[in-house]
DNA sequence: GAATATTTTTAGGTAAACCTAAATTTTATT
DNA sequence: AATAAAATTTAGGTTTACCTAAAAATATTC
């Protein structure tokens, strides 16, 4: 069966936002694909003749299996590319999403899977998020955030969240990245930053704001 | 300057069919395309306003110095992605057309710049077909068809045209490919097959139909 | 050079994926 | 529970890239 670009992006905006809110709305999948609520119900009713997704006017809707199925190869092929970017060319974590969303809606079966062959069988993608395997299998690491994490106890950071800002800056200039090593110390309630340490650099604040996208491994 | 997939194929295929007849007629784009005369001159009207070609109505027409610049981009695009997938995935070379087709359509420049590097900036496709600079510029190298080269001299295979049929599969079973050193014994009018010698292994005889799609360096 | 054939363009239509504005349904508030 | 607010859908457009069928221009043939 065949999807195009718009379906595919819509399929992986609903696995996503399903992934934390455990429904969509037709409001937010506009939100998140930059789209008007009149496109997108037209939308939901192709999918749902294509048996992707359950929908019922005016009710909240959820992918069907085969929807599931459709989403979690977009998302390895997304993130596959991902590393691609990151570990063949160069690029840093930060750059790629946009690339990787064009390449993500290149067709060919047998060229992920040489890919994926290619690339080692990656399980987390430069972000920290799991990769999905042929069969949609996603490794599971717990993903603490940063600002939940108990104090004076060494973390892994394993992921990292870019809001569309320049996040990535401050993280490098706290030389903070995945695998990094450090404990929070102290956490201010009054504007919720923290002080964290890292091995061998004094201890540092950072503000809510960036602890917020930061997740570790306990 | 945006240009949709649709508009750079057009200008591809322009380019290539510039390459071999000088100038382009509207039906013979449209074969090429598989799309229909009509379509076409739809479209030609679209790149002319863009300025990407020289067009006058019921007149044969040609890219501009700007389209013939956005043809090459594409093309280079199209001939890395080959040469990635054959030499970094192990596709073989007939495997790999249709794929690029789609990838060559990824618009990030400082992907390209960092997959030619990372490929080191090869200047030949697995095809044996130039890859332009980043200026446009290819290396020239003489492809001479294997049917018209002298007779008994020694020439090196450097370029493989499939043409949709099964040919590479006649060609592995010969095991020629590019880089394969071989010379032409004799050719026979009769049906323009060639027999020919390799080293290290009996004369052979091969096809007209095959010869007229292996070219070679003399 | 007139008649015929071929090529190309124009006219009018379709499907996908978007849009705005208005109508409808659901949810929240008093 | 009635009304106001918010969310969603419907109705009616737009653009891109296709299409067929008919008309117009160019080429070919006798």
């Amino acid at each position: 069966m065949y999807f195009s670009e718009s379906e595919e992006n819509y399929i992986k905006e609903i696995y996503h936002i399903q992934a934390v809110q455990g429904t969509v709305s037709t409001n937010a999948l506009a939100g998140a694909l930059g789209a008007r609520a009149a496109s997108v119900t037209e939308m939901l009713k192709k999918l749902q003749k294509k048996k992707l997704i359950n929908y019922k006017p005016y009710k909240n809707f959820s992918l069907t299996e085969l929807g599931n199925r459709i989403a979690l190869e977009v998302v390895r092929k997304h993130r596959l590319w991902e590393y691609f970017l990151v570990h063949k060319l160069g690029f840093s974590w930060h750059e790629v999403h946009d690339i990787a969303e064009e390449m993500e809606h290149v067709s060919s079966r047998e060229l992920i899977q040489r890919l994926d062959h290619y690339l080692g069988s990656p399980a987390f993608d430069p972000h920290g998020d799991p990769i999905p395997d042929k069969n949609g299998k996603l490794k599971a690491v717990k993903q603490n955030r940063l600002t939940d994490v108990p104090l004076r106890k060494w973390v892994i950071v394993n992921a990292l969240k870019e809001q569309g800002g320049n996040m990535h800056q401050l993280l490098k200039h706290y030389d903070i990245h995945i695998g990094t090593r450090l404990k929070v110390n102290k956490r201010f309630d009054f504007d919720s930053s923290l002080e964290i340490k890292m091995d061998k650099l004094p201890p540092a604040i950072i503000s809510g704001e960036v602890a917020k996208n930061i997740y570790c491994t306990i």
